[in-house]
DNA sequence: ACATTTTTGTATTGATCACTACAAAAAGAG
DNA sequence: CTCTTTTTGTAGTGATCAATACAAAAATGT
Protein backbone atom coordinates (compact mmCIF):
# COMPACT_ATOMS: atom_id res chain seq x y z
CA UNK A 1 0.00 0.00 0.00
CA UNK A 2 2.30 2.63 -1.46
CA UNK A 3 1.18 6.27 -1.91
CA UNK A 4 -1.59 6.64 -4.50
CA UNK A 5 -2.07 10.32 -6.40
CA UNK A 6 0.61 12.45 -8.14
CA UNK A 7 4.18 12.56 -5.68
CA UNK A 8 5.37 15.65 -3.73
CA UNK A 9 7.52 18.01 -5.68
CA UNK A 10 8.78 19.62 -2.44
CA UNK A 11 10.06 17.99 0.61
CA UNK A 12 7.89 19.10 3.67
CA UNK A 13 10.48 19.12 6.28
CA UNK A 14 12.68 21.01 4.35
CA UNK A 15 9.91 23.53 3.33
CA UNK A 16 9.35 23.87 7.02
CA UNK A 17 12.37 24.57 7.85
CA UNK A 18 12.73 27.53 5.35
CA UNK A 19 9.56 28.86 6.58
CA UNK A 20 10.98 29.10 10.09
CA UNK A 21 13.92 31.25 8.66
CA UNK A 22 11.37 33.79 7.41
CA UNK A 23 9.43 33.64 10.57
CA UNK A 24 12.48 34.10 13.08
CA UNK A 25 13.77 37.04 10.62
CA UNK A 26 10.53 38.79 10.36
CA UNK A 27 8.04 37.29 13.10
CA UNK A 28 4.42 35.96 12.39
CA UNK A 29 2.91 39.54 11.49
CA UNK A 30 5.46 40.95 9.40
CA UNK A 31 6.06 37.77 6.75
CA UNK A 32 3.35 37.47 4.37
CA UNK A 33 2.56 34.74 2.34
CA UNK A 34 4.48 35.61 -0.84
CA UNK A 35 7.60 35.80 1.49
CA UNK A 36 6.54 32.11 2.66
CA UNK A 37 6.14 31.59 -1.04
CA UNK A 38 9.39 32.70 -2.15
CA UNK A 39 11.23 31.28 1.04
CA UNK A 40 9.26 27.88 0.42
CA UNK A 41 9.75 27.71 -2.92
CA UNK A 42 6.36 26.52 -3.42
CA UNK A 43 3.11 27.50 -4.35
CA UNK A 44 0.43 29.11 -2.07
CA UNK A 45 -1.94 25.76 -2.65
CA UNK A 46 1.04 23.58 -1.86
CA UNK A 47 1.52 25.42 1.64
CA UNK A 48 -2.21 25.18 2.50
CA UNK A 49 -2.37 21.65 1.56
CA UNK A 50 0.89 20.44 3.17
CA UNK A 51 0.59 22.90 6.50
CA UNK A 52 -3.09 23.74 6.58
CA UNK A 53 -2.50 27.72 7.47
CA UNK A 54 -0.34 30.92 7.92
CA UNK A 55 -0.90 30.24 11.97
CA UNK A 56 -0.86 26.82 11.64
CA UNK A 57 2.66 26.68 9.93
CA UNK A 58 4.07 28.98 12.20
CA UNK A 59 2.81 26.88 15.03
CA UNK A 60 4.75 23.71 13.46
CA UNK A 61 7.89 26.02 12.58
CA UNK A 62 8.02 27.38 16.45
CA UNK A 63 8.14 23.54 17.71
CA UNK A 64 10.46 22.78 14.99
CA UNK A 65 12.77 25.73 15.93
CA UNK A 66 12.21 24.30 19.99
CA UNK A 67 13.80 21.04 18.82
CA UNK A 68 17.08 22.06 16.46
CA UNK A 69 17.82 25.71 17.85
CA UNK A 70 16.48 25.65 21.34
CA UNK A 71 16.66 22.63 22.73
CA UNK A 72 20.50 22.52 23.00
CA UNK A 73 20.41 25.22 25.24
CA UNK A 74 18.47 23.30 28.31
CA UNK A 75 20.53 20.56 27.64
CA UNK A 76 23.65 22.00 28.22
CA UNK A 77 22.04 23.34 31.02
CA UNK A 78 20.79 20.04 32.41
CA UNK A 79 24.35 18.10 31.65
CA UNK A 80 25.91 20.57 34.17
CA UNK A 81 26.48 19.30 38.05
CA UNK A 82 25.41 22.15 39.41
CA UNK A 83 23.00 24.89 39.76
CA UNK A 84 25.67 27.67 39.17
CA UNK A 85 27.31 26.56 36.59
CA UNK A 86 23.79 25.27 34.94
CA UNK A 87 22.68 28.87 34.77
CA UNK A 88 26.18 30.00 32.78
CA UNK A 89 25.97 27.19 30.35
CA UNK A 90 22.41 28.44 30.07
CA UNK A 91 23.81 31.49 28.77
CA UNK A 92 26.39 30.85 27.46
CA UNK A 93 24.03 28.18 24.72
CA UNK A 94 21.90 31.25 24.66
CA UNK A 95 24.43 33.96 23.79
CA UNK A 96 25.88 31.82 20.85
CA UNK A 97 22.71 30.68 19.48
CA UNK A 98 21.53 33.81 19.22
CA UNK A 99 24.34 35.01 17.47
CA UNK A 100 25.03 32.10 14.82
CA UNK A 101 26.89 33.81 11.31
CA UNK A 102 24.06 32.28 8.96
CA UNK A 103 20.90 32.66 10.72
CA UNK A 104 18.79 35.04 13.09
CA UNK A 105 19.43 36.78 15.69
CA UNK A 106 17.77 36.24 18.72
CA UNK A 107 15.17 34.15 19.82
CA UNK A 108 12.64 33.40 17.69
CA UNK A 109 10.33 32.68 20.34
CA UNK A 110 10.90 35.67 22.59
CA UNK A 111 10.83 37.91 19.83
CA UNK A 112 8.75 36.10 17.02
CA UNK A 113 5.08 37.41 18.51
CA UNK A 114 5.13 40.25 20.89
CA UNK A 115 2.04 42.30 19.01
CA UNK A 116 -0.57 39.83 18.67
CA UNK A 117 -2.34 41.33 21.40
CA UNK A 118 -5.75 41.58 20.34
CA UNK A 119 -5.97 38.92 17.66
CA UNK A 120 -4.39 35.96 17.22
CA UNK A 121 -4.35 35.04 20.72
CA UNK A 122 -3.05 31.28 19.54
CA UNK A 123 -0.02 32.65 18.55
CA UNK A 124 0.76 34.56 21.50
CA UNK A 125 -0.03 31.68 24.26
CA UNK A 126 1.73 29.16 22.39
CA UNK A 127 4.76 31.38 22.57
CA UNK A 128 4.00 32.59 25.79
CA UNK A 129 3.84 28.92 26.91
CA UNK A 130 7.58 28.16 25.41
CA UNK A 131 8.44 31.36 27.46
CA UNK A 132 6.84 30.18 31.02
CA UNK A 133 8.06 26.93 30.14
CA UNK A 134 11.91 28.26 29.96
CA UNK A 135 11.18 30.01 33.92
CA UNK A 136 9.48 26.92 34.95
CA UNK A 137 13.31 25.03 33.90
CA UNK A 138 15.47 27.73 35.03
CA UNK A 139 13.32 27.67 38.65
CA UNK A 140 13.37 23.88 38.81
CA UNK A 141 17.17 23.91 38.50
CA UNK A 142 17.32 26.05 41.30
CA UNK A 143 15.13 24.22 43.55
CA UNK A 144 16.78 21.04 42.94
CA UNK A 145 20.10 23.41 43.93
CA UNK A 146 18.32 24.17 46.98
CA UNK A 147 17.84 20.38 47.61
CA UNK A 148 21.03 19.21 46.53
CA UNK A 149 22.22 21.52 49.16
CA UNK A 150 24.09 23.97 47.00
CA UNK A 151 21.75 27.07 47.54
CA UNK A 152 20.28 28.21 50.65
CA UNK A 153 16.91 27.60 51.70
CA UNK A 154 15.77 31.15 52.40
CA UNK A 155 16.38 32.26 48.55
CA UNK A 156 13.95 32.89 46.22
CA UNK A 157 14.45 30.63 43.15
CA UNK A 158 11.64 32.28 41.31
CA UNK A 159 13.04 36.02 41.67
CA UNK A 160 16.03 34.61 41.31
CA UNK A 161 15.04 32.80 38.03
CA UNK A 162 13.15 36.02 36.44
CA UNK A 163 16.39 37.22 37.00
CA UNK A 164 18.19 35.25 34.64
CA UNK A 165 15.25 35.06 32.22
CA UNK A 166 15.74 38.69 32.18
CA UNK A 167 18.98 38.85 31.10
CA UNK A 168 18.91 36.01 28.53
CA UNK A 169 15.81 37.59 27.10
CA UNK A 170 17.48 41.03 26.77
CA UNK A 171 19.89 39.15 25.34
CA UNK A 172 17.18 38.56 22.10
CA UNK A 173 16.94 42.08 21.77
CA UNK A 174 20.71 42.85 21.90
CA UNK A 175 21.03 39.84 19.48
CA UNK A 176 18.81 41.98 16.82
CA UNK A 177 20.50 45.26 17.46
CA UNK A 178 24.01 43.84 16.37
CA UNK A 179 25.47 43.16 19.59
CA UNK A 180 28.58 40.68 18.50
CA UNK A 181 28.76 37.01 19.98
CA UNK A 182 31.63 38.47 22.11
CA UNK A 183 29.29 41.34 23.61
CA UNK A 184 26.85 38.66 24.68
CA UNK A 185 29.36 36.38 26.35
CA UNK A 186 30.80 39.62 28.08
CA UNK A 187 27.03 39.95 29.55
CA UNK A 188 27.11 36.46 30.30
CA UNK A 189 30.32 36.79 31.85
CA UNK A 190 29.29 39.86 34.53
CA UNK A 191 25.83 38.02 35.10
CA UNK A 192 27.99 34.97 36.49
CA UNK A 193 30.42 37.23 38.70
CA UNK A 194 27.07 38.29 40.39
CA UNK A 195 25.85 34.96 41.04
CA UNK A 196 27.91 34.44 44.60
CA UNK A 197 26.46 38.02 45.87
CA UNK A 198 22.84 36.77 45.07
CA UNK A 199 23.38 33.06 46.60
CA UNK A 200 24.46 34.50 49.43
CA UNK A 201 21.96 37.63 50.25
CA UNK A 202 18.26 37.13 51.39
CA UNK B 1 -2.78 87.78 11.71
CA UNK B 2 -5.16 84.98 13.14
CA UNK B 3 -5.66 81.54 11.13
CA UNK B 4 -7.23 81.65 8.06
CA UNK B 5 -9.88 78.56 7.56
CA UNK B 6 -11.87 76.11 8.92
CA UNK B 7 -10.86 75.90 12.52
CA UNK B 8 -9.62 72.18 13.50
CA UNK B 9 -11.90 70.33 15.70
CA UNK B 10 -9.31 68.13 17.66
CA UNK B 11 -6.45 68.56 19.67
CA UNK B 12 -3.42 68.09 17.60
CA UNK B 13 -1.65 66.95 21.14
CA UNK B 14 -4.17 64.91 22.49
CA UNK B 15 -4.57 62.97 19.36
CA UNK B 16 -1.14 62.19 19.23
CA UNK B 17 -1.17 61.04 22.88
CA UNK B 18 -3.77 58.55 21.65
CA UNK B 19 -1.56 57.90 18.52
CA UNK B 20 1.43 56.78 20.92
CA UNK B 21 -1.02 54.71 23.27
CA UNK B 22 -2.04 52.49 20.19
CA UNK B 23 1.27 52.51 19.17
CA UNK B 24 3.12 51.24 22.40
CA UNK B 25 0.65 49.01 22.87
CA UNK B 26 0.63 46.91 19.48
CA UNK B 27 3.92 48.48 17.69
CA UNK B 28 4.39 50.29 13.96
CA UNK B 29 3.24 46.97 12.13
CA UNK B 30 0.62 45.64 13.70
CA UNK B 31 -1.22 49.05 14.06
CA UNK B 32 -3.87 49.84 11.31
CA UNK B 33 -5.20 53.20 10.42
CA UNK B 34 -8.63 52.17 11.00
CA UNK B 35 -7.04 51.43 15.04
CA UNK B 36 -5.56 54.92 15.17
CA UNK B 37 -9.04 56.78 13.46
CA UNK B 38 -10.52 54.76 16.45
CA UNK B 39 -8.37 55.93 18.78
CA UNK B 40 -7.97 59.23 18.20
CA UNK B 41 -11.62 59.86 17.05
CA UNK B 42 -10.90 61.85 13.58
CA UNK B 43 -11.08 60.39 10.19
CA UNK B 44 -8.31 59.43 8.24
CA UNK B 45 -8.17 62.92 6.33
CA UNK B 46 -7.56 64.58 9.07
CA UNK B 47 -4.73 62.75 10.17
CA UNK B 48 -2.80 63.28 6.82
CA UNK B 49 -3.58 66.58 6.80
CA UNK B 50 -1.90 66.91 10.61
CA UNK B 51 0.36 64.15 10.68
CA UNK B 52 1.42 63.36 6.97
CA UNK B 53 1.66 59.63 7.53
CA UNK B 54 1.47 56.54 9.39
CA UNK B 55 5.39 56.90 9.08
CA UNK B 56 5.84 60.21 9.80
CA UNK B 57 2.87 60.20 12.69
CA UNK B 58 4.57 56.90 14.33
CA UNK B 59 8.18 58.58 14.94
CA UNK B 60 6.27 61.75 16.01
CA UNK B 61 4.68 59.34 18.60
CA UNK B 62 8.17 58.33 19.80
CA UNK B 63 9.50 61.52 20.17
CA UNK B 64 6.73 62.42 22.26
CA UNK B 65 6.76 59.09 24.16
CA UNK B 66 11.11 59.71 24.73
CA UNK B 67 9.85 63.01 26.34
CA UNK B 68 6.74 61.90 28.33
CA UNK B 69 7.76 58.43 29.49
CA UNK B 70 11.44 57.97 28.87
CA UNK B 71 13.04 61.38 30.01
CA UNK B 72 12.63 60.65 33.92
CA UNK B 73 14.61 57.36 33.99
CA UNK B 74 17.50 59.06 32.20
CA UNK B 75 16.99 62.34 34.84
CA UNK B 76 16.39 60.19 37.95
CA UNK B 77 20.11 58.26 36.76
CA UNK B 78 21.59 62.18 36.28
CA UNK B 79 20.51 63.12 39.79
CA UNK B 80 22.13 60.26 41.72
CA UNK B 81 25.54 60.65 43.14
CA UNK B 82 27.44 57.78 42.08
CA UNK B 83 27.31 55.73 39.16
CA UNK B 84 26.21 53.08 41.50
CA UNK B 85 23.43 54.82 42.52
CA UNK B 86 23.17 56.53 39.43
CA UNK B 87 22.31 52.63 37.29
CA UNK B 88 20.15 51.60 40.03
CA UNK B 89 17.42 54.41 39.52
CA UNK B 90 17.71 54.23 35.46
CA UNK B 91 16.64 50.53 36.54
CA UNK B 92 14.18 51.50 39.32
CA UNK B 93 12.63 53.85 36.64
CA UNK B 94 12.33 51.89 34.12
CA UNK B 95 11.11 49.27 36.00
CA UNK B 96 8.35 51.73 37.21
CA UNK B 97 7.64 53.13 33.89
CA UNK B 98 7.21 49.93 32.29
CA UNK B 99 4.38 48.74 34.78
CA UNK B 100 2.00 51.72 35.13
CA UNK B 101 -0.85 50.77 35.92
CA UNK B 102 -3.43 52.19 33.04
CA UNK B 103 -0.38 52.06 30.70
CA UNK B 104 0.95 49.48 27.92
CA UNK B 105 3.43 47.34 29.44
CA UNK B 106 7.44 47.33 28.40
CA UNK B 107 9.61 50.12 26.07
CA UNK B 108 8.25 51.35 23.16
CA UNK B 109 11.01 51.99 21.95
CA UNK B 110 12.19 48.79 22.73
CA UNK B 111 8.87 46.98 21.41
CA UNK B 112 7.99 49.43 18.87
CA UNK B 113 9.14 48.26 15.46
CA UNK B 114 11.66 44.70 16.22
CA UNK B 115 10.30 43.49 12.49
CA UNK B 116 10.99 45.76 10.55
CA UNK B 117 14.07 44.73 8.44
CA UNK B 118 13.36 44.99 4.41
CA UNK B 119 11.70 47.42 4.55
CA UNK B 120 10.66 50.82 6.65
CA UNK B 121 14.49 51.31 7.30
CA UNK B 122 13.54 54.63 8.30
CA UNK B 123 10.98 53.44 11.03
CA UNK B 124 14.04 50.62 12.41
CA UNK B 125 16.67 53.53 12.07
CA UNK B 126 15.01 55.71 14.39
CA UNK B 127 14.40 53.26 17.04
CA UNK B 128 17.78 51.72 16.91
CA UNK B 129 18.99 55.84 17.48
CA UNK B 130 16.72 56.07 20.40
CA UNK B 131 18.25 52.69 22.02
CA UNK B 132 21.79 53.72 21.21
CA UNK B 133 21.48 56.54 22.92
CA UNK B 134 20.49 54.58 26.27
CA UNK B 135 23.24 52.63 25.70
CA UNK B 136 25.94 56.00 25.35
CA UNK B 137 24.14 57.51 28.47
CA UNK B 138 24.79 54.65 30.70
CA UNK B 139 27.89 54.14 29.32
CA UNK B 140 29.01 58.00 29.78
CA UNK B 141 28.01 57.49 33.54
CA UNK B 142 30.55 54.87 33.92
CA UNK B 143 32.69 56.85 32.42
CA UNK B 144 32.64 59.78 35.11
CA UNK B 145 32.29 57.28 37.51
CA UNK B 146 36.02 55.98 36.63
CA UNK B 147 37.47 60.11 35.72
CA UNK B 148 35.71 60.40 39.54
CA UNK B 149 37.64 57.83 41.38
CA UNK B 150 34.43 55.88 42.14
CA UNK B 151 35.79 53.19 39.53
CA UNK B 152 38.78 51.60 39.01
CA UNK B 153 40.33 52.40 35.23
CA UNK B 154 40.95 49.24 34.14
CA UNK B 155 36.81 48.52 34.06
CA UNK B 156 35.42 47.77 30.45
CA UNK B 157 32.61 50.53 30.75
CA UNK B 158 30.99 49.33 27.13
CA UNK B 159 30.78 45.91 28.83
CA UNK B 160 28.93 46.56 31.88
CA UNK B 161 26.82 49.49 30.70
CA UNK B 162 25.76 46.56 27.66
CA UNK B 163 25.40 44.27 30.48
CA UNK B 164 22.82 46.94 32.46
CA UNK B 165 21.32 47.71 29.08
CA UNK B 166 20.79 44.01 28.43
CA UNK B 167 18.99 43.85 31.85
CA UNK B 168 16.72 46.94 31.00
CA UNK B 169 15.69 45.78 27.85
CA UNK B 170 14.81 42.14 29.22
CA UNK B 171 12.65 43.81 31.39
CA UNK B 172 10.44 45.03 28.66
CA UNK B 173 9.68 41.68 27.44
CA UNK B 174 8.85 40.38 31.35
CA UNK B 175 6.88 43.60 31.34
CA UNK B 176 4.60 42.59 28.37
CA UNK B 177 4.72 38.97 29.44
CA UNK B 178 2.83 40.10 32.31
CA UNK B 179 5.58 40.56 35.16
CA UNK B 180 4.45 42.92 37.99
CA UNK B 181 6.15 45.92 39.16
CA UNK B 182 7.51 44.09 42.36
CA UNK B 183 9.00 41.20 39.96
CA UNK B 184 10.99 43.72 37.97
CA UNK B 185 11.83 45.80 41.11
CA UNK B 186 13.46 42.58 42.20
CA UNK B 187 15.34 42.05 38.90
CA UNK B 188 16.51 45.57 39.80
CA UNK B 189 17.73 44.37 43.28
CA UNK B 190 19.79 41.44 41.84
CA UNK B 191 21.68 43.48 39.11
CA UNK B 192 22.29 45.92 41.81
CA UNK B 193 23.78 43.19 44.15
CA UNK B 194 25.70 42.48 41.39
CA UNK B 195 27.60 45.35 41.12
CA UNK B 196 30.01 45.14 43.61
CA UNK B 197 31.39 42.07 42.46
CA UNK B 198 31.26 43.19 38.64
CA UNK B 199 33.34 46.73 39.33
CA UNK B 200 35.86 44.95 41.61
CA UNK B 201 36.15 42.03 38.45
CA UNK B 202 38.61 42.71 35.33
C1' DA C 1 -21.93 90.41 0.73
C1' DC C 2 -18.42 87.75 -1.40
C1' DA C 3 -13.94 85.66 -2.11
C1' DT C 4 -10.31 83.01 0.17
C1' DT C 5 -8.55 79.56 3.09
C1' DT C 6 -8.58 75.47 5.71
C1' DT C 7 -10.94 71.43 7.86
C1' DT C 8 -14.49 68.14 7.78
C1' DG C 9 -16.89 63.76 6.51
C1' DT C 10 -17.98 60.55 2.79
C1' DA C 11 -16.67 57.57 -0.34
C1' DT C 12 -13.16 55.55 -2.78
C1' DT C 13 -8.45 54.50 -4.81
C1' DG C 14 -5.02 50.83 -6.27
C1' DA C 15 -2.21 47.59 -3.72
C1' DT C 16 -1.70 43.85 -0.95
C1' DC C 17 -3.42 40.58 2.40
C1' DA C 18 -4.60 35.42 3.56
C1' DC C 19 -6.79 32.06 1.25
C1' DT C 20 -9.05 28.98 -2.58
C1' DA C 21 -11.54 27.25 -7.08
C1' DC C 22 -10.33 24.83 -10.76
C1' DA C 23 -8.47 22.08 -14.24
C1' DA C 24 -4.32 19.89 -16.02
C1' DA C 25 -0.73 16.65 -14.57
C1' DA C 26 1.15 12.57 -12.53
C1' DA C 27 1.12 8.76 -9.92
C1' DG C 28 -1.15 3.79 -8.45
C1' DA C 29 -5.20 0.38 -8.83
C1' DG C 30 -8.22 -2.39 -11.49
C1' DC D 1 -6.35 1.16 -21.27
C1' DT D 2 -9.68 3.59 -17.70
C1' DC D 3 -10.74 5.08 -13.00
C1' DT D 4 -9.36 7.11 -8.74
C1' DT D 5 -6.46 9.87 -5.96
C1' DT D 6 -3.44 13.57 -4.91
C1' DT D 7 -0.45 17.52 -6.24
C1' DT D 8 0.51 21.05 -9.32
C1' DG D 9 0.32 25.87 -11.29
C1' DT D 10 -2.79 29.54 -12.70
C1' DA D 11 -5.74 32.73 -11.65
C1' DG D 12 -8.45 34.44 -8.98
C1' DT D 13 -11.69 35.42 -4.23
C1' DG D 14 -13.39 38.99 -0.83
C1' DA D 15 -11.22 41.59 2.85
C1' DT D 16 -8.30 44.94 4.43
C1' DC D 17 -4.34 47.91 3.89
C1' DA D 18 -2.42 52.96 3.63
C1' DA D 19 -3.53 56.89 1.41
C1' DT D 20 -6.83 60.49 -1.32
C1' DA D 21 -10.45 63.01 -4.28
C1' DC D 22 -13.97 65.81 -3.56
C1' DA D 23 -17.46 68.82 -2.09
C1' DA D 24 -19.87 70.78 1.85
C1' DA D 25 -18.84 73.43 6.02
C1' DA D 26 -16.87 76.99 8.79
C1' DA D 27 -13.84 80.27 9.78
C1' DT D 28 -11.27 85.07 8.25
C1' DG D 29 -10.30 89.05 4.92
C1' DT D 30 -11.85 92.84 2.07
Amino acid sequence: MTQRGRPRKFDRSIALRQAMDVFWTQGFDCTSMPDLIGAMKINSPSIYAAFGSKEKLFIEAVELYSVTEGEEIWVRMANEPTARLAIEAMLQASAEAYTRPAKPRGCMIVLGALHTEGGNTAIRRGLQAHRAQCMTTIHSRLELGISDGELAKRLDCRAIATFYLTIQQGMSIQARDGASREALLAVVKYAIVAWDSIISGA
